[in-house]
DNA sequence: CATGAATGAGGATTCATTCAT
DNA sequence: CATGAATGAATCCTCATTCAT
C-alpha cells in the first residue's frame, strides 16, 4: 500500500467519523479503526486532531471547487451558472452527507479552535458565486444594487441550511431538483434586473 | 440573591462562554467563574453540561419568538412582515453575537449529542417565516409555486450565514440595515407574485 | 418535636440507609430524607458522617447487650445461656436486617476510616459469650482446653456469617429455630466436657 | 514487560491497597502508584474500579480453591480434611492479610454495588466444606442431623471472624496452629457421630 | 434549633499523543 | 513506515459540610 493511499484513507475515514459524531465526540481511535490503520499511524500523516479536521475540509472543498469550475467553464449565462452551482452543490451534499456535516462543523468550530484560521478553499468556493453575480451585473441581467459579497453569503447560507436539514429531519424527502428549483425561483427573480427585461 | 437570579446568571454566563469557546472547549468552571458561582452550584440548576446548552438555546430562542410575535402582531403586509422578521433577527444577532454563535453550535451539534432532541422553540421560530409566506400566498402577493416549508429554511439559512460571518470575518463592517436591505432585495422580488402585480 | 426524638429518628434513618446502600454509597441527604429533616440538621446532632456510623453501631449494639443481659440474668446453665444468646442474636438479625448489615459493614470498615477506633459496645457484646464459656468451664460442663477468647470469636463468626447470608441469598429460607439448632448441635457438643459427662 | 505481568501487578497492588484502605477509600491512583503504572494503564486491563475489586476477589479465591483441592486430593478422612481446610485457610489469611481483608470487604459490599453479582469462586470454595461434611456423613463419622449447607457457613464464618480479628486487634498474637486447634476442638467433636464411635 | 442553598475539594475516567519494538 | 501499549493531563460531576436566614 502506498503512502498516498493511507493518507487518502485517513481523510476519508475522518470525513465519515467527523460527520457521524462531530469533531469533538469523534475519537482518533474511531478514525484509525475506520481507516484500518493503527492509532499511531495517523500521526505519521497528520500533526494532530485539528490538523485532520482542516485537511479533511480543505481537501473536500478543494474537490468541490474543481468540480464547480469544470462544470461552469463552458457556460456563459449567469442565470444558468447559478443554477448549475446550486444544483451541483445540493447534489454533492445529498450524495455525501458526511461532507455536508463536516462543512457545517468546520465552518462553525475551527475558528474557535485555531485562532485566525482562514478557509482559503472555502472562500474560493463561495467566491464562485460572487463572480457569477458580478458577471451577471456586467451583462445587465442581474440588478446593480445587489452587493455580490453579501449575496454570495445569502446564497450559500440558503443552500447550507437546506443541507443541514437534510441530514437530520423530516423534510429530507424533497429531491435535489425540487429544492434547486425552489432556490432558483427565489434567487433568479430576486436577482433579476427588471429595468432591462 | 434569589434563585431565579442565579439561574439567569448561569444562562447568561453560559451563553457568553459557549459563544467564545464553543460548547466542547468551554469548561464548566469557565461558566461558573463567569457567573460568579461555585462549580457545584451549576448542578443545582442544570443536570449536566448538555442541559445547560439546551437551556441556553431554548431560553434565548424563546425570547426571539416572543419578540418577533410582538413586533409582527400589528402588521398585515406580508412583505413588511418579512422585512420586520429579517431586520429584527439580524439586529438581535448583531447585538448579541454570543447568541448567534450558540444558535450556530446548537443547531449543528445537539442532534449528535442527544439523540432525537427536537428544538421545539427553534421550529416555532422559523415557522413564523413559513406562516408569513403562506399569508402572502393567500393574499396573492407571493407566488404560489413557492413551498413555504422550504422557503423558511432558505430564508433562515441566508440570515444565519450572514450572522456567522459577522462573528468571524472581515465582512463584519456592514450594518444591519445594509444587510437587511440586501436580503429583502433578493427575497421580496424573489417571492413576488408577478402575475398579479 | 423534642431533640431526643430527632436524634433517634436520624439514628433509625441512618441504620436503614446504611444497611440498604452501605456506608460509602449512602448519602447524608438520603439519611436526612429518610429522617424527614434537613441535611444541615444532621450536623446539629452528629459531627460528621463517620460519627453517625459509630453512633448507629454503638446504640444498636448497646441495645443488644442490654437485651442479652436481661434474657440471661435468670439463667444459670451455660449450655442454656449459649442457646439463649444464639437464638436471640439470630432472631434480632432476622427481624432487623438493617442492623445485621450495619454490624457487618461497621465491623469491617470503621477501623480503616478512624484509626484505632475501639468498639467497646461490641466487645462487651461478644464478651458475654466468653463469660458464658468461662462459667461453663468453672462448672466443668465445658472443656478446659477451649480458649474463651478465641471461642467467642468462633461462635460470633458463625452467627455472623449466617446473618450475612440471610440478607443476600437463597439460603434465607431457613428459620431462626432451624439455624439456632444447627449452631448449637455443633457448638454444644463441641464445647462439652466429655471427661465429666 | 509482558501484558500478563502488568495485569498481575495491578491485581496484586489492588489487593494490597484495598486491604489497607478499604475499597471506597482506596484511590485508583493509589493502586497505580503501587503497581508502578500510570492511572490510565489500569483501564487497559479493567473496566472500572468495581471490576478491579471483583477480579481481585475471584483470582485470589480461585487460587485458594486450587490450593485446597490439591491439598485435599490424597486425603480420605473427613476429620483430617476439615483440619487441612481450616489450617490452610487460616495460614493463607495470616500470611496474606490483604487477601483476608479483601474477602471481608468483597463479601459484604459487592452485592450492594453490583446487583446480582454472584461469587461463583467463593461458593465453590465453601462448598468444599459442605462436601467434606457430606462425605463424613456417608462414612458415618459425622452426625446425620447436621445440615451441610448451614454447617459450611457456620464453619467459614468462624474462620472468617478469626481472620478479621487478626487484622485489627490485640488478639493477633495467637498462632495459626493454636487457632486451628481451637476451631477443630469445637467443630470435630461438634460434628462427630457419637452413635457409632 | 432548623433549614437547604451554596460551596469547592476531590476522584474516576477518558483519550490525544508518544515511543519502544 | 507501522504498530498499539502506555502515558498522564485534564475535566465533569458528586456530595460532605457550612452558614446566612
Amino acid at each position: 500500500m502506498k503512502a498516498v493511499d493511507k493518507h487518502a484513507r485517513i481523510i476519508s475515514a475522518a470525513t465519515k467519523v467527523f460527520a457521524k459524531k462531530g469533531f469533538f465526540v469523534a475519537r482518533i481511535s474511531d478514525i484509525a479503526k475506520e481507516a484500518k490503520v493503527a492509532d499511531g499511524t495517523i500521526y505519521l500523516y497528520f500533526n494532530n486532531k485539528y490538523d485532520i479536521l482542516i485537511s479533511v475540509f480543505e481537501e473536500e472543498i478543494g474537490k468541490l471547487v474543481l468540480q464547480a469550475q469544470k462544470a461552469l467553464e463552458k457556460e456563459t449565462s449567469p442565470q444558468k451558472m447559478l443554477e448549475i452551482f446550486a444544483a451541483r452543490h445540493l447534489a454533492a451534499m445529498k450524495k455525501n452527507k458526511n461532507l455536508a456535516e463536516v462543512i457545517q462543523i468546520e465552518l462553525r468550530q475551527t475558528n474557535k479552535i485555531i485562532k485566525d484560521y482562514r478557509n482559503k478553499a472555502f472562500l474560493e468556493y463561495i467566491d464562485i458565486v460572487a463572480e457569477i453575480i458580478r458577471s451577471g451585473q456586467r451583462d445587465q441581467v442581474f440588478r446593480d444594487d445587489i452587493n455580490p459579497e453579501l449575496a454570495k453569503r445569502i446564497f450559500f447560507g440558503a443552500l447550507d441550511e437546506i443541507s443541514r436539514v437534510w441530514n437530520i429531519s423530516l423534510e429530507s424527502h424533497y429531491t435535489v431538483d425540487e429544492i434547486t428549483n425552489q432556490v432558483l425561483l427565489i434567487f433568479l427573480s430576486g436577482l433579476r434586473n427588471e429595468a432591462t427585461q
